[in-house]
DNA sequence: ACGGGCAAACCGACTAGTTGGTATGTAGGT
DNA sequence: ACCTACATACCAACTAGTCGGTTTGCCCGT
């Protein structure tokens, strides 16, 4: 659910195929409602930012509310790889990879707070009473997130024979929740740093979880 | 940070005292924002939950800005005299208000969404890159508010002769961040028992930080 | 190779309503 | 008499969304 590009330069002007408008948009979308928020990024701006007219927007677009909603999906769709294609999944041992997710997670918080941040999980702090479409695709993005999460999760408690109260889902969920967490505090403070910090308590956590001596 | 009442029903106006108008329409804002957000709550809006109109809004604020930094204040003001008088305080064991917190945290993940959730977290998420008054009233109140459980952190440590590499402050804002994870993962989902959940996996984290065996 | 037809992609002016903010007036306490 | 605490009327700027019209690529019969 993080860590997206930005608009992208583009040609000058033999028509964009079918869904390049359309992603244009959508990642136009990602950067300006990570930094204003969603009610604060205007329509208008987003066209610009795309190099495309309003036109165009609700050719592609029924409404606002849908273009947030089909970004949600969009930004699952251009994530997920990112995170597949990661080297933390090389290690041998499950549990040195959930760890390394949480590196991952915490090396990228030496970015720029806008580049690190998550489309969704801003996004559901505006909408979730408000669309339930945006509501449903926010969640959508953050479930599926999890999910990647849970397998790795569940073989490392079990070649430790772990039986724990606790199941895999609620641990990968929980580290999505701190990871959301560490970004607020990284907004409200200004200070990168202390979302990293966050996330060094979360590796602890989960480390004395696998702990079998 | 969190937890705040609703506009009260208000009397058959006799002139409110001073600050009467600004709380009420502080609190208003608390509300509104907590459901919408920021940007998506009109100032027309918060004055009718008021029960004020717009000219006494800005008689008391300059601008719809200086009422969220203000309120952001506010809030701080309303919900440190909460938690100063809650429950969690009394035990003899430092570790066990600590623990007895996050139970605190956990229990009002039972109520409704837009009554747990916080303010002011909410506003960091909208006004971080767009507005530096309402960050740093936002910061302040997020950073008090782990300002209030460092003593307690800080005396457990000790009374278990515990020498880690994390400091009081630092567990305390993990704590708050948890929190704020906790609530954008029960806004996005619509289930509420997921943030207590999360809150289950922090428990566990702090026990065994302070675990001696 | 070619041109006519057609649908999808796109443009930008327009509208109706909402926004934050202001200007001006007034009621009540001291 | 005077100042604070409001109320009302208003405005310019901006909002999401619409609409008539233009451009572009492509299919297809010749």
């Amino acid at each position: 659910m993080t860590t997206a590009p930005s608009a992208s330069p583009r040609k000058a002007s033999p028509r964009r195929s079918a869904g390049e408008t359309r992603d244009a948009l959508m990642e136009a979308a990602f950067g300006l409602v990570r930094t204003k928020g969603l009610a604060a990024t205007s329509v208008d701006e987003i066209c610009a930012a795309a190099g495309v007219s309003k036109g165009a927007f609700f050719h592609h677009f029924k409404s606002k509310d849908e273009l947030a909603a089909e970004a949600a999906y969009h930004w699952s769709a251009v994530t997920e790889p990112f995170f597949a294609a990661a080297a933390y999944h090389a290690p041998a041992d499950p549990l040195d990879r959930v760890l390394g997710y949480i590196d991952l997670r915490r090396e990228m918080t030496e970015g720029e707070i806008a580049e690190f941040t998550c489309f969704v999980g801003t996004m559901a702090q505006e909408a979730w009473a408000t669309s339930p479409a945006v509501q449903a695709a926010t969640w959508d993005s953050m479930s599926r997130h999890a999910d990647a999460l849970v397998a790795d999760i569940e073989a490392a408690r079990q070649s430790r024979g772990i039986t724990a109260d606790w199941n895999a889902r609620s641990l990968a969920l929980h580290i999505v929740a701190v990871t959301q967490g560490a970004f607020i505090l990284a907004k409200a403070s200004g200070d990168r740093t202390l979302a990293g910090e966050s996330l060094i308590h979360l590796r602890r956590y989960v480390t004395q979880l696998f702990r079998t001596t």
